[in-house]
DNA sequence: TTGTACGCGTTATCAG
DNA sequence: CTGATAACGCGTACAA
């Protein structure tokens, strides 16, 4: 493990000072055009790199943020990560990307370590954490934006849409094709806000309706296909037999698209299904299926020019309220005739 | 932005030396416990986390791998990237994870950075890369593990499967079927060698088999469901009309099943369509896609266990080659009669 | 068991 | 335009 150049060896190859290899690299404008090419030539012929963590601590910034998301397992965040981290880059600026398992605790670890690695900015999903986090990073002082969820008087800043009232949205539609036996399988709530306002906003336009969403029709499962299949098949197997599906995203959507297929139901001649979040999966299945389009991308963009502008000293930027639309899909058809 | 609280104000208010502090952390047996407590207090109190910069400089240890991956988009290396992660993580190792948008450039500028940032390994996919990139993290004495491919000469470790013979068995199933108009629609090839030797498996099934994946029957597309789509279309008003589409990974795949029903033709009835890597996707499809079955998580672990080994010293970790094997699916059925 | 003091690689200030 | 040199926050011999 040979020791790797340093500053003081390029300068020693060119012939210069430290503080003129660290301005060729930092200002290269203030150096003399002869000078700085040597300097170059003796970068290149080392293969120097900066030491991050030195320059971190001389000049007490990194040109880091960091982000804390649920999982990089399935589609759904990864998007959006993309986005942001494309707009980052144009600013020169890194992200560092933590997962947390949808364990607050974890979460509250990654964050703390991502500020020992001297993040200037948090990216982090939904609002429901702990007070002493947000203490944390308050102390800190530095900003952080809330993404994939929005709230009128939320004390950070969010770029985000109302889950509620676009889940209450998709389930007025299940309602206006004539569903009156409408259960949910939701994303699991437990420190989740955002699968809990899903819910709320269901029950919502069920009760609007006269309807109740209970125990019975409303059932959570973890994100992923085999579980909302599972779920599927136990409320499928309910008497009288629910007329749609409402669910609270994409996976647990086209689970139970398989699962009425394997039950030997037509969708939607049996049963309706409805998703949330558009991920690619939604097209693909079929019949395709009918969803809550988030705008992934531009939530990722917007919460990057966020940070970028609290960066540059921006005191009080604005939240963003996207607004969601619903996508038709084959999924989603009239109720079944009463028989 | 008020100044993060340092060792030295733990130690000021703990009323003991930096040192002192310094072993807390590290070295808590070091310390007599009530002198551990009153450290411990204080830092609590001050919320004080170390300097991630400081102390990589003060001793040459980053606890912190880096992996490039060509993109976060897809739930491809996701699945991968979280065992990884979790397996570090259980050593207390830090993942940094960059991607590449399939860019060589890209992926070398990414490979400094993370250098820079000090990484004591690095996951990287596949092999295709200029020298002189092997040679900076050569030159760096870095340990760096390969995954997604294997080769027997290798001079790097890899953790991967060899994508040739995988494509080609899963070829040879589809003439096994009684296939013989047989097109392929492959990842993009430049600068990826996953995709090249997947094409390259196919080409000798078929030329063992007397047939030929000439420029008419072989065409490229990039990772998405749309391309899939277009190249199908495209290869399906070919005529004859080819009677099964071997794909290059599962997006591709479903893309194609889309074009298919789009085109009126029945899966598998009309035509055939095989994927590979064995994404959730594949299984989500009407009808299931037959898939090669890539043991992602497995790779990911293994990638993770290699670097910790290697960075506990162990000369020369074996290279890891993990079998595929083919998941049958109602993609691919036999052959129509000819009419 | 604890403290002192130096060095890690870089930036920034201040002279020249 | 360039060069010395003092921080930056932490780990670690070495000394007490």
């Amino acid at each position: 493990m040979k020791p790797l150049p340093t500053l003081a060896d390029v300068a020693c190859l060119a012939q210069v000072s430290t503080a003129t290899v660290s301005r060729v690299l930092n200002a290269p404008d203030r150096v003399r055009e002869e000078t700085r090419r040597r300097v170059q030539e003796a970068v290149a012929q080392l293969g120097y790199t900066p030491n991050f963590g030195a320059r971190a601590l001389a000049s007490n910034r990194t040109r880091t943020v960091g982000a804390v998301i649920p999982t990089m397992e399935n589609a759904i965040f990864a998007r959006g990560l993309q986005a942001l981290q494309e707009e980052l880059a144009r600013a020169d600026v890194t992200l560092l990307v933590a997962t947390s398992n949808y364990d607050p605790a974890r979460e509250e670890a990654q964050i703390r370590t991502l500020l020992g690695r001297g993040v200037e900015g948090l990216v982090l999903i939904g609002e429901e954490r702990e007070a002493h986090v947000y203490d944390l990073i308050r102390q800190r002082g530095i900003p952080a934006v809330l993404v994939w969820t929005w709230r009128a008087d939320c004390p950070w800043p969010c770029v985000g849409f109302d889950n509620r009232a676009s889940a209450r949205s998709i389930a007025e539609r299940a309602l206006a094709l004539g569903h009156r036996r409408i259960a949910m399988i939701a994303g699991v709530t437990a420190g989740n806000d955002r699968a809990r306002q899903r819910v709320e906003g269901v029950r919502e336009a069920l009760e609007a309706a006269g309807l109740r969403l209970d125990g019975d029709l409303l059932v959570e499962a973890e994100y992923s296909l085999a579980a909302g299949r599972d779920a599927a098949l136990g409320l499928l197997a309910r008497r009288p037999r629910p007329t749609a599906l409402v669910c609270g995203n994409d996976v647990l959507a086209a689970g139970a698209v398989a699962a009425a297929r394997e039950a030997g139901l037509d969708v939607p001649g049996d049963v309706s299904v409805s998703g949330f979040d558009d991920i690619d999966l939604a097209k693909v299945v079929y019949p395709p299926i009918a969803t809550v389009h988030v705008p992934h991308r531009r939530m990722g963009l917007s919460a990057a020019r966020l940070l970028l502008a609290l960066d540059a000293g921006e005191r009080r930027p604005e939240s963003r309220r996207f607004d969601t639309e619903i996508v038709e899909g084959g999924s989603l058809g009239p109720a079944p005739a009463e028989r």
